[in-house]
RNA sequence: GGUUCGGUAGUUCAGUUGGUUAGAACGCCAGCCUGUCACGCUGGAGGUCGUGGGUUCGAGCCCCAUCCGAAUCGCCA
């Protein structure tokens, strides 16, 4: 039987169509009055096509945004729009049919709902969501869930859904809490990652499991950090090594990233680096590798300075074409730094003449020398020089290595350049110069038990590994700790109590004893993806229906007050409202 | 929690040193218009200048407080 609105879409009407009798349904696009005559156009989610009205009677009562159905015959168009997909034929309107009607006033014009307050937005993403520009990201989205998906079943990964009400973790980010009813007073969490779970379904004798699964964590957000929840592509792989996560994952990745995008691709296999090795060279964990500036450690060239501001300070430099920007430049550069918490940026520049800057009258000629030849500057170019505490100094250089890159134009907006950062320390000195888990206290440490015996800790590596792409961390994954005795060990060295395993990670320690294959995974940002592929700047783009910077839904409320009842049915009373 | 920027018509914005009735564009309403496609032309409606207090003869503008939005730092194993 016909559909009683459409026997067409608003995208799929031609030439070939001349003739026929249809009808189409969708939003008023436009409507264009030019006395006796005037022309509508219709969208739908597949485009837009012009109908012409021969009585104008016909569209009374019609505004922009209706939702009508019209039938009619397709006509060759007397002037035709090149622009436009349908642009030679229109539908000359028999009979219209109003369906949904709309306020004539829009709380924004749905073509240029881009340029519109982000809360207007938000209030009204239905209507957000009818610009195209805005709806293909969504659809885009959609294609790639379908497109990982398919390629993940046809590596035959098991797809599994883990619980979304589950058990706070002792470790990580904060959590989401929901009250029980029938365990009074007591909570559960929303997952912060299935890790647990994947790493059971292991036990559990699934070869290798994937899911596209949420997340939830309460933490303040950022342009490219949703509040609240997001979703990673997590996956496990039973009897495996790095070397194989590795190499599926680049797999996935590279045909993704090529099916969705236009860009160059970085080829696989991907570059490798070792989470030292980018420590020094890029001072970052998460290094833009578009960016060809490097950071040069220059220590030992001051290590008897007798500059004040230089001594027995770490001091890391970074040479950059840069003589020739203005004053404004390096006071720019100068505030980002402070904004980091830095005491400032030195720089000096050389020229034909030889070196110049504020900083050079207070360094001996010896230390200059030095400086040139460690940092192999050239004439034009200037040495930016950072000197702070160690790990200060690591992070600025860091963040001056990424400003400068994108503030003297030195990086390709149009590639996708991957690389791998493995051998993570496993243990790092937290503030008070203890012991404690760098990354993840269920990675396998590089060595087991012998390293973890005879060698310092703080130079044990894990196996575990990022995924970078253009500075920003993309995935992140291990090969995991499956020995119960290692786990104790490791759980010990970081200063827990003997029984903090058994307790605190019983599932995991108890599977454990119960025959359980060395395994290894990762769990990649799929929002981020998204973002990459759309080249959208802020993750709320990407999502249907995003959260706000407050973690509130406008569209639905939330979050909300519930009523006494609800409060009683699960034991909890509102200490104060907080205005 | 800190910092920066912002909040004026339905939307995007302008608003001079504090001075008459707060403007523009788009949108909306009415009229005109037979090939428009960002249609055009004429006219019109539309404002608690985020909120509260203060200074002043007089506040959109200055001061204080507060709410809201965005970015960012902290935070995000």
């Amino acid at each position: 039987m016909e559909n009683p609105y459409r026997t067409k879409n608003c995208g799929e009407l031609t030439e070939k169509n001349i003739g026929e009798m249809v009808k189409i349904a969708g939003w008023t696009n436009s409507i264009r009055l030019l006395g006796g005559l005037c022309f509508i156009t219709i969208r739908d989610e597949f485009g837009v096509t012009q109908v012409i009205i021969p009585n104008e009677s016909m569209i009374k009562g019609i505004n922009k945004e209706c939702v009508i159905s019209v039938e009619g015959k397709v006509i060759e168009r007397i002037s035709k729009n090149k622009n436009m997909a349908t642009g030679d034929i229109e539908i000359e309107a028999k009979k219209i049919e109003l369906l949904g009607d709309c306020k004539p006033v829009l709380p924004f014009e749905v073509m240029q709902s881009e340029q519109t307050k982000e809360d207007v937005r938000l209030k009204y993403r239905f209507l957000d969501l009818r610009n195209p520009l805005v709806h293909s990201k969504i659809k885009l989205r959609s294609n790639v869930l379908h497109f990982v998906r398919n390629k993940f079943h046809d590596l035959n990964f098991t797809e599994v859904q883990t619980p979304i009400l589950t058990a706070s973790s002792p470790e990580g980010a904060r959590d989401f809490i929901v009250p029980s009813r029938l365990n009074s007073g007591k909570f559960y969490a929303l997952p912060q990652a299935p890790q647990q779970f994947k790493q059971l379904l292991m036990a559990s004798g699934f070869n290798k499991y994937f899911q596209i699964a949420p997340c939830f964590r309460d933490e303040d957000p950022r342009a490219d950090r949703s509040p609240g929840e997001f979703y990673q592509i997590d996956l496990e792989m039973s009897f495996s090594t790095q070397e194989e996560v590795l190499q599926v994952v680049e797999n996935v990745v590279s045909s993704t990233f090529a099916q969705f995008s236009n860009k160059s691709i970085s080829k696989s296999p991907f570059s490798r680096i070792s989470y030292s090795q980018a420590m020094e060279t890029y001072c970052s964990d998460k290094p833009d590798t578009r960016n060809p500036l490097t950071v040069c450690d220059v220590t030992d060239v001051f290590i008897a300075t007798e500059f004040s501001i230089f001594k027995n300070k770490t001091i890391k430099a970074i040479v950059a074409p840069a003589n020739n920007k203005p004053r404004k430049f390096f006071d720019d550069l100068t505030k980002v730094i402070v904004k980091y918490e830095g005491k400032g940026l030195a720089y000096v520049k050389v020229t034909e003449e030889g070196v110049i800057g504020s900083v050079v009258k207070n360094l001996s000629q010896q230390e200059l020398k030095n400086l040139l030849s460690k940092t192999n500057a050239k004439i034009g170019e200037t040495i930016f020089i950072i000197a702070e505490e160690k790990t200060k100094a690591i992070k600025l250089a860091g963040v001056l290595r990424n400003t400068l890159g994108k503030e003297l134009e030195l990086i390709n907006n149009n590639l996708f350049n991957f690389v791998w950062v493995l051998d993570f320390p496993f243990f790092e000195l937290d503030d008070e110069n203890k012991l404690a888990f760098s990354h993840n206290p269920f990675s396998m440490p590089q060595g087991g038990l012998n390293s973890l015996e005879a060698k310092d800790p703080l130079s044990i590596v894990a196996y575990q590994y990022d995924l970078v792409l253009n500075g920003v961390e993309l995935a992140s994954g291990a090969v995991r700790n499956s020995n119960p005795m290692l786990m104790k060990k490791v759980f010990k060295m970081a200063g827990y109590e003997d029984d903090v395993v058994e307790t605190k990670f019983s599932a995991l320690y108890n599977a454990f004893q119960y025959g359980v294959p060395p395994h290894a995974g990762l769990a990649l940002g799929f929002d981020r993806i998204i973002m990459f592929l759309t080249d959208s700047e802020v993750i709320r783009d990407v999502i249907a229906f995003p959260l706000n910077g407050m973690a509130q839904d406008l569209l639905l409320n939330a979050p909300n007050t519930v009523t006494q009842k609800q409060l009683d049915d699960v034991n909890i009373q509102i200490k104060k409202v907080i205005k």
